[in-house]
DNA sequence: AAACCCTATTGGCACTCTGCCAACTTTGGT
DNA sequence: ACCAAAGTTGGCAGAGTGCCAATAGGGTTT
């Protein structure tokens, strides 16, 4: 009479189970530095032996990219959508949904943009920087319709340096608490619009007038 | 006829040794990331025993800690000084300064503040906040003389989130080479001048609107 | 000049963590 | 019910860190 022996652990797919540790792995990481959680914490957590997160992801290293990969895919710039109305509209819009975002998901963004350190992580800062082009590239096409000038090498310098004003301003919202939501919304909109229109020309201008 | 036997190490001064070891580790750790250098790296190129490191920093991470603190040193924004001149001489002056300093030291200054990666790190945050909150202190004092808007959250925030357009502008011409030198010089002077004249009594007037 | 003391410095032990792999178990198909 | 494929486990080897007792410079005292 030996009912079927409850099994002792289950077997999930590889895709459900690899999301699974993913899960728990996220949230450590945001929890803690990356070397304050131990693939033993992780793999307890998850419920599953930590040989098993080798399987599935070959080293913590390798799994903690993923975590990065994952969380990067929430946007860590402003990006706009296309829209009617000038190009004030179509900011203040982006700024908006984006400032949504950050409040609907403060924890995470706060642990993916509002952690800088030291100690140069070129794969973990390739991620970031390739998430952060994009945003620009999205915001040039936003522009492009509005401003008479030329994609250039300055505008797309001129649009990163207003990405880390916007990562800035939103800390001060998020982490200081020395702006409100509306503040920070109207600092975003008015220093971009001021910096395509007014202060890009003059970037320009000093480009030239160096090089001729 | 044994003459004096070589001593096989050499006794150093507390302090000396101390920061022997720390030029050696500042080096490591501007390289490769925390993780990649290990203590018998350090104590290897030092030229010591890896226990000599415990006796003097405690642990790995507090000599890291200590580096970091070293690094910061360098001032991580631009700072004023003292001067004639109108408000835009004043901030003129100053990012010409700083941006000489990151010209000299390229390398730490990317190391120390061009990586940004998940995993908050909270004791580093804390010692790079700080510089960069009293960055802006001088900041303000030098603003002050020449804006009636009293100190204000506004006027810290807005300059924090300057602070941050500095850092991204900076890379845009040390990493990626997008704007040269002069070039990030005009974009931080003028963004400076219309943020703290034209975008900060528009952000004041958004957090007096909706407290009233 | 020899003995002496202070402390800088070393070397090794215990522990944790990571990476890897062979063996085992579950589960769906035949 | 058997079988094969794939998911899962447990343990071993190597590396790194923290700690501490023992050793050895080098200036001071006698």
């Amino acid at each position: 009479m030996a009912s079927n022996p409850a099994p002792r652990w289950q077997r999930l797919e590889h895709d459900e189970r690899r999301r699974q540790i993913l899960v728990v792995a996220r949230r450590l990481f945001s929890e803690r530095s990356y070397a304050a959680v131990s693939t033993s914490d992780i793999a307890r957590e998850a419920g599953v032996a930590r040989g098993l997160l080798h399987h599935y992801f070959g080293t913590k290293r390798e799994l903690y990219l993923e975590v990065v990969r994952a969380l990067v895919r929430m946007p860590s710039n402003p990006v706009p959508l296309p829209s009617g109305g000038g190009l004030e509209v179509v900011i203040g819009e982006s700024v908006d949904r984006w400032l949504e975002m950050l409040e609907r998901n403060r924890g995470t963004w706060l642990a993916a943009v509002g952690a800088q350190g030291l100690g140069r992580d070129v794969e973990v800062e390739a991620i970031l920087d390739q998430a952060r082009e994009q945003a620009v590239d999205r915001l040039i096409e936003a522009v492009e319709p509005y401003e008479a000038a030329a994609t250039s090498d300055e505008l797309r310098a001129v649009l990163r340096a207003w990405s880390g004003l916007a990562e800035s301003a939103s800390l001060e919202w998020l982490h200081r608490d020395r702006l409100s939501r509306e503040q920070v919304n109207t600092l975003l909109v008015q220093s971009f619009l001021v910096l395509v229109r007014d202060v890009l020309p003059v970037v320009e201008a000093t480009g030239r007038a160096l090089t001729t």
